[in-house]
DNA sequence: CGCAATTGTCAAGAAGTTGTCAGGGAAACC
DNA sequence: GGTTTCCCTGACAACTTCTTGACAATTGCG
């Protein structure tokens, strides 16, 4: 029994992106192009959560989300374009749970999608589902892991009660491993957490990252203890003690 | 277990503005258009607080305040697009506990239903309330972090004790930061302090009141010493020492 | 041991953010 | 009404951060 979400976005690339990455972290996934279908499509068979994008043809998006309103408690989740409406829409109203412009961050977008079910679960009595969260759960305000504090309030990191400065890119990789300690990500998971996919980005920019936060936390950055080599495959944060 | 808010508000623009930043809140939220069913609602589900509506078709919002508050204890914030003394005065005879007039400031929404529901949580035995003031402070009278001090009541900053004159948004502003030192707050963030949603806003313009700011609290503008820049995000209000 | 692939490192140019200023215009105040 | 105060924007300067490409060091494997 998985968690089905429907995703309603008309450019198709876009379309796929999304699929591509919900799919992957376990979610049953439909893709309907025009506002008219989703509507029919949620009818017939009601997702545990709609990704809409704004602009649709046919029907726009925020009039599929009005008349799915009326009748139930569907989490949604509102794609916007950048800037233009950015501003508009925040006085405008908006009958969605949650919001994102574009582009974003794929990790972004996987993560409040967990809010949202999660929240959803919670307040809709007897629904479905067992299905368990994928991979990383929602991460809290402070995480410690092995010495090292990422507070997502303040925005930044301590290493032993010490605070380090991070870069905006840093901090979202760390506070991605830190979410999964031991947890070995691809250059390509890392890349998620730092770029749209508006245009290409080299997986070696990656590693860049991780040497520069090595020289803020680790004590030998050549002989790193918290952000690990995992030869071939990736990085890891390493949640405290094992060999040397 | 989380805090129930009901609102009642037939402008449906509106309504989903203040769900919107309830939800974000974290708190659990139903809206309704019309004072019966507000009425109904209350009753079926009492909720922790009711934001109401002045003008509801079919009951207005006085007699459903009039109605429930003769049963129950049930805090009310009222909202009315009119403000003149006689109508609050009205309101608050009434037993509605506080009074916003629209269009309203989002975060100063939040701040008051935080400070009737703590206030509620208080005086969780027997009958109270009644003539409370109204405009109810948002946080503490007055806030010192780091040789700063905000002054609510007098609406007066001071660095170490001189006073330094702010104007309404830079004060805003800095007690929203002065409520939470060391957390990061977008632009966005800060900038529903500033406005209601009326027209869009940029979001640089939080910089200039920023920068204002820095000229009239800071020693050295040019390196901050409370108001520091969280490059990416936002700004914060350091609590004293930690980091240069 | 030696080869090939992978990762570490650095510095410089490109992108993206923030600092700063001054003018137009709205709102508040006599 | 006429002033004064405050806010917002737009432009440009001053910074930060990101990305790349080249080369060195390391690792894994045969």
């Amino acid at each position: 029994m998985s968690t089905y979400v429907l995703v309603a976005e008309d450019d198709r690339k876009q379309a796929e992106l999304i699929r591509r990455y919900l799919a992957h972290d376990g979610y049953e996934v439909s893709v309907v192009h025009d506002g008219r279908t989703a509507l029919g499509e949620a009818t017939r068979r009601p997702p545990d959560l709609l990704v809409l994008d704004w602009m649709l043809p046919g029907l726009d998006g925020l009039e599929v989300c009005r008349r799915l309103r009326g009748a139930s408690e569907l989490p949604i989740l509102m794609l916007t374009a950048r800037s233009t409406e950015d501003d508009l829409l925040r006085g405008l109203d908006l009958g969605a749970d949650d919001y994102m412009t574009k582009p974003f961050r794929p990790r972004e977008l996987v993560a409040r999608i967990r809010t949202l079910l999660r929240r959803s679960r919670h307040t809709a009595g007897p629904a479905t589902v067992a299905a368990v969260p994928p991979a990383a759960p929602e991460s809290p305000a402070v995480l410690t892991v092995g010495g090292l504090t990422v507070n997502a309030a303040q925005h930044q990191v301590f290493v032993h009660d010490r605070p380090v400065n991070c870069t905006p890119g840093e901090f979202r990789i760390l506070s991605a491993m830190a979410a999964s300690p031991e947890r070995v990500f691809t250059r390509s998971q890392l890349l998620d957490c730092l770029t749209d996919h508006g245009r290409p980005v080299s997986e070696r920019t990656v590693d860049v990252h991780i040497l520069n936060l090595r020289k803020k936390i680790e004590t030998s950055p050549r002989r790193p203890q918290h952000l690990l080599t995992v030869h071939g495959i990736g990085y890891k944060l390493a949640s405290g003690d094992h060999g040397t």
